[in-house]
DNA sequence: TATTGTTATACTCTATAACTATA
DNA sequence: TATAGTTATAGAGTATAACAATA
């Protein structure tokens, strides 16, 4: 591509606020999954342990509704962390159908182990970036997912997709 | 000392900037695929559609490269966007291998098109934040994007997993 | 009859490898 | 022999539906 055409100017896209956002977000979540990667974990399970440790007795049904994701699906990420001895499902004794979920005391040591390496990692991508300007981050991007009714410390990752009506015209059918 | 009490205090993670990112980020992304379903189209359509924008005449191999995906995957993307007259394959005198990749006039309308709906979309998410606070926020993203060596205007979602030696301990066997 | 957790199935998406036609 | 594009195949990931146990 010679020359590569000067006259276009860098459409809107590229440029904004938006297109940033989710640029550095998918990144960082790049990033993220490198990082919890070597303990057998994808960033979902790191975001259930999350969300354990600081709620602990959930049930399944009430976990699924929090994260936004099928109760059948949950299943297998909990047998994931179940097998590593990190989550443990805790009978109930007024109602025999449902579990109580609690982080293990390994899964506590995982859970801290993931957030100084995730400090770690915030350290490197926040690096060209001072103290103050960091802070000033934090809240312009707190102040978004207060406004956009983003549920805190929930990852939207996790949500079920069915958005809108994907009339799928450009489904690859050969 | 992982006291693990009960009430165990918010920990690093759903605070730090780094989670914040990722959280807004997966947010916009999901936005913005909305804003794009109804074409019959998803966000790496639009991606590709950006990219050959910007830089006509690209073959698929390069694009390829660009956008860090495999050839073979590029393929039945740039089939959608063909059926739907958007791109065109032009021939290669030089080289009958090649194809020369062109946005239709179509294209250029839809991709301007999807620009306006970014940019009503990027004032929704940023409803909380001053025109000043949005050029602040730009201008520290933009820092970040340098920093890390993320190619401007390509989004990473693009890019192949690979990333680390995923043991895959975690896989979910019945 | 309704609900919780589970299993089974189908569908989508992506990576890998084989193939063709040009060079 | 090497390269661009394509096709074919297989594997992971996810949504939907059916199921057993309990309420």
């Amino acid at each position: 591509m010679p020359g590569s055409s000067p006259q276009t100017s860098p459409q809107t896209l590229p440029g904004g606020a938006a297109f940033l956002l989710s640029q550095v977000g998918a990144h960082v979540a790049a990033r993220f999954s490198e990082s919890v990667a070597p303990f057998g974990l994808k960033p979902y399970h790191a975001g259930i342990l999350s969300v354990l440790a600081n709620k602990p007795g959930l049930t399944q049904q009430s976990l699924a509704d929090l994260l936004g994701i099928f109760p059948s699906r949950l299943v297998a990420l909990l047998d994931d962390l179940a097998k590593l001895k990190l989550i443990e499902r805790r009978a109930t004794p007024s109602d025999r159908r449902t579990y109580a979920l609690h982080v293990t005391r390994a899964g506590t040591e995982m859970w801290q182990t993931i957030g100084k390496q995730a400090e770690q990692m915030e350290e490197d991508i926040c690096a060209s970036l001072s103290a103050k300007e960091r802070a000033t981050l934090a809240e312009l991007l707190t102040r978004i997912v207060t406004q956009q009714q983003i549920t805190p410390g929930v990852h939207p990752g996790f949500r079920k997709l069915g958005g809108g009506s994907c009339d799928d015209e450009a489904g690859s059918k050969r």
